[in-house]
DNA sequence: TAGATTTTATTCATTGATGAATTATTTTTT
DNA sequence: AAAAAATAATTCATCAATGAATAAAATCTA
């Protein structure tokens, strides 16, 4: 990847190529445990933004939700989030209910199957997670953690400035 | 999301949640990078994996590959790679012709008419990237640089240990 | 050298996600 | 209160990517 990089570079004199590799390997990194996360998932039959959205309900206070906001909390499409539900659903992990105080809404809430299969599936996870972080000290944790947000927040200067629909 | 690890955390005692954190940030920062580049690739008829395997073909010294090569540059699998080289040519930014060493093969080059869109996009980009670590200061980036390369080097032990099929 | 094995690229069926259009309901405007 | 606009969830058509199966050629082996 590097030497690609560097001769691009080559034939691009105004490009800044650190930059350019080092975007290069935030994407692929996150691309690559991305991956690895399906591969822990799949045998049990979830995929990764399936899996985020039943951790969100297990997380929320009553475990319910809407929709709408589980796609903001899971960065997903409505249109996905309906395939998602659909499939939450017919596993018995989470249950569907028309709102009664607005009945254009729905109410997903966790099962008591799925809060099971979430502390179950969970610390089957925890390894991995770990194991990627192997040999980190904290404090390189922290540096990490602080870039990467540094880095995020920029990335939201970048998205506003542009595309703010609102 | 902090809040949801948190409250994940609270219901998990084992969890390693200042780890779990640091992962989930880092799927997401490369995960929005990656879509804010196919938006900046959308309106000129590219996606971001098409746009790889062309940079690669022209950053590559004769600007030719086989097909097996790029699926290895540009992770992508041969199923795909067949698309995005069938897009590529019907586009006439590549040409697909028959290896004469090797009659299984395939030499993929790219057209004149590839270079100059090359050099025309790649400027396009720049200043995003440059956005995206505004206020990095070079120590930081190194920093960004070291850290990221140390976690990929976890991620390829971590899958060599198990699935490693070679 | 003949037959088995591995390699290379492709096609086909399927999965996952998206945008555009649709339906039902609520909220705002007049 | 009626009409218009906005919001919520869904369906439908489509795109991008994958794994499994296939076909053709090269390489290995006996």
């Amino acid at each position: 990847m590097r030497a690609g990089i560097e001769r691009v570079a080559a034939r691009m004199p105004s490009m800044p190529g650190n930059d350019v590799l080092l975007v290069r390997l935030l994407m692929m990194s996150g691309n690559t445990v991305a991956d690895e996360l399906e591969n822990l998932l799949r045998p049990h039959g979830l995929n990764e933004s399936e899996f985020r959205t039943l951790v969100i309900l297990f997380s929320s206070p009553n475990g319910s939700a809407f929709p709408s906001e589980l796609c903001q909390f899971a960065t997903q499409k409505p249109t996905n989030m309906t395939r998602i539900t659909n499939d939450l659903v017919e596993r018995g992990l989470i249950t569907r209910m028309p709102s009664e105080q607005d009945r254009r809404r729905v109410v997903l809430s966790i099962t008591e199957q799925g809060r099971q299969f979430a502390r179950r599936l969970l610390p089957i996870l925890f390894p991995s997670v770990s194991a990627l972080l192997t040999g980190f000290t904290d404090k390189e944790k922290g540096e990490l953690g602080r870039l990467l947000t540094k880095l995020v927040h920029n990335l939201d200067n970048l998205l506003e400035t542009r595309g703010a629909p609102t």
